[in-house]
DNA sequence: CCAAATATACTCGAATTGAGCATATTTGGG
DNA sequence: CCCAAATATGCTCAATTCGAGTATATTTGG
């Protein structure tokens, strides 16, 4: 968020709309990387895809699918990224969004001004995980790898009491390199709001924020590898999650944060299912994407009374107990309400 | 959101994350450009600024400001655009986030392959428009001027009923060319639920989404610029609001309808009123943004209840009519709830 | 046939929301 | 000075939604 650097060249407004945009071989030229953070739901367990690169600087092997977009071949940004996936993976996914587009990375390179300049824009796809896709390469991960202080399905994880919270307090309590001007909250409050300490609540979706303060802070790796002074304050740090190549884990932190806003206002939930399934797998897949437990009755009222579903006729039997009814998404639903989504609002857990 | 072009080069997994991103120069170099929707609000009239430049192919001259992104002078890509809005503009702004990044553009002219590889980067930023800002180049004009179907202050804007509806019903039943697989909702259903017609409720946050299907089905002079067919199949179309140059238009829609929903959750409305307000003041403001009226008492209960103000001890007294309490926009909001915001649901409106 | 497990239906009080009525305090005109 | 008009603000109330619990139904496995 710091910017101002450069009023050395001053161009007029004319200038500047009609030069450098002609031609892309000037400075203004840079590589765009398209990424791809496909997210699934196996066995009650949220993935995304990863593939294997070569180790960088930091020794990461993990990637997301990536490739350079390529404005000869690639119409789209959305369809070079398809391209690259199923080049890369055999992986032929349905739903697609634009995430964001990173610039800064590698500040610590590009302050040295010889690192390639590459804007990285990143993708989520939503994928069903089991089926008729051709996965050729690349491993499903659980999310939880990257980020342990998300899983909150057996309650608060403890890497939060144990290695987080204190690391991150005493990071905040050191005084700041910037002015505080610039950034209205302060250190200690983003660090109380982003992990839901001293009795502020968690909220699952700042998945992003979490990831960028413990970047700030120098608690995770990639921080280290682009030489961010924080980083080195540290000694034998233990492990924060598994890293992976580039920016890719930010990405990925982007795409679980976005998933879990948008299933509560687009029927989105449904690219992670197949066609048919019970109420309670629907459950399942929502609480795999969002962490606390639902209330079963309830979950049921607002997704049948919300017109999402509608009974298939079939039940399945082998549940363990009563035979479940079979539901399939009821896609007329888009067509009758402006934002259909699982409205879940989970019980405020508090630290 | 078609795509498949190119299986003809199949790099390897390997080459395709060493090879190109290294070497700007090559077939993969495009240029950024960095797009500002500067967003305010004067005298309750929604607003962004426009700069004057040189008339393109179709003869459009208004633009946003904009300007390519420099990798060797701009940190960020947030710093890059403040630069050069404050270059051509004289402002500064505070508020800002990045809405979408697009590379679709002029795609009549990427066909033959001799346009410049442009990508745009669109920022959505909020300010006052009144007050201390040194405003040098530059012009506040009303949303409506480009999106005339917006404007819902004085109810349905007739231009719907009068120029959209019946052209758009008559694209919808033309045949697609494209086969209907990839695009799940029929046009049909589109243009009922981007209008509200045909009882469909009207979604103030679909802007892009309308602006979308009028440029599809070649109802503004965009897609006549692009060379898109459905452009050519009118004759004596009125004017659909004011262009702009390139893909501005889309970024401001863009724009428009992120400010729209954001104000929902976070408390961004803030960025565009004065330190001091009354609360009819405020209201005037949201109703700006978002169309529609909004029942004062209820939004008073609202706005304070929500903690997002607190009042000042002073009153504004040239109301009217009983002097208003003056208040302010009360900052703690932010460390209590996760999404502070005006959470005000516009009664539907239906047609 | 029964216990355990699961699915499904229904109830009930609390909180939120939509809408309107009532009161307070100004200004401006006779 | 008094009153109507205009605006601000306080309060009520019914409808709806929401969180949580109880009750019933239908299976499987012993």
């Amino acid at each position: 968020m710091n910017m101002e650097l450069s009023a050395r060249r001053k161009p007029s407004v004319e200038k500047s709309q009609r030069a450098t945009l002609a031609d892309p071989a000037d400075e203004t030229a840079v590589a765009i990387g398209l990424n791809a953070a496909i997210v699934a739901v196996v066995d009650d367990e949220p993935v995304a895809l990863a593939v294997r690169g070569e180790a960088d600087s930091s020794g990461a092997t993990d990637a997301l699918p990536f490739g350079p977009f390529n404005p000869r071949e690639h119409r789209t940004l959305e369809g070079g990224l398809r391209s690259w996936v199923r080049e890369q993976t055999g992986l032929d996914f349905g739903y697609a969004e634009q995430l964001y587009t990173f610039a800064d990375r590698g500040r610590h390179a590009d302050l040295e001004d010889r690192a390639p300049h590459v804007v990285s824009i990143g993708y989520l796809a939503l994928t069903q995980a089991s089926g008729q896709h051709g996965l050729t390469n690349g491993v499903w991960r659980t999310w939880y790898q990257y980020f342990p202080w998300e899983d909150w399905r057996k309650g608060r994880p403890e890497i939060i009491a144990r290695d987080i919270e204190q690391r991150l307090k005493s990071w905040a309590d050191r005084p700041s390199p910037a002015t505080t001007l610039q950034r209205p909250i302060a250190r200690a409050d983003r660090v109380r709001m982003c992990f839901g300490l001293d009795g502020a609540a968690w909220d699952e979706e700042k998945v992003l924020d979490r990831y960028e303060l413990l970047y700030e802070a120098g608690l995770v790796v990639e921080a280290l590898r682009d030489g961010r002074s924080a980083a080195q304050a540290w000694s034998d740090l233990p492990a924060f999650g598994s890293t992976m190549k580039s920016d890719h884990r930010r990405i990925l932190a982007t795409a679980i944060g976005r998933t879990r806003a948008k299933i509560k206002y687009r029927p989105v939930i449904f690219e992670l299912m197949p066609d048919d399934f019970t109420l309670y797998e629907l459950q399942k897949t929502v609480e795999a994407i969002l962490g606390p437990h639902l209330h079963k009755q309830n979950f049921r009222r607002l997704v049948e009374g919300a017109g999402l579903v509608e009974p298939t006729g079939e039940v399945k039997t082998r549940t363990g107990g009563r035979p479940a009814k079979l539901f399939r998404f009821r896609r007329e639903v888009l067509l009758e309400r402006p934002a259909p989504g699982v409205r879940v609002s989970a019980p405020p857990v508090r630290g």
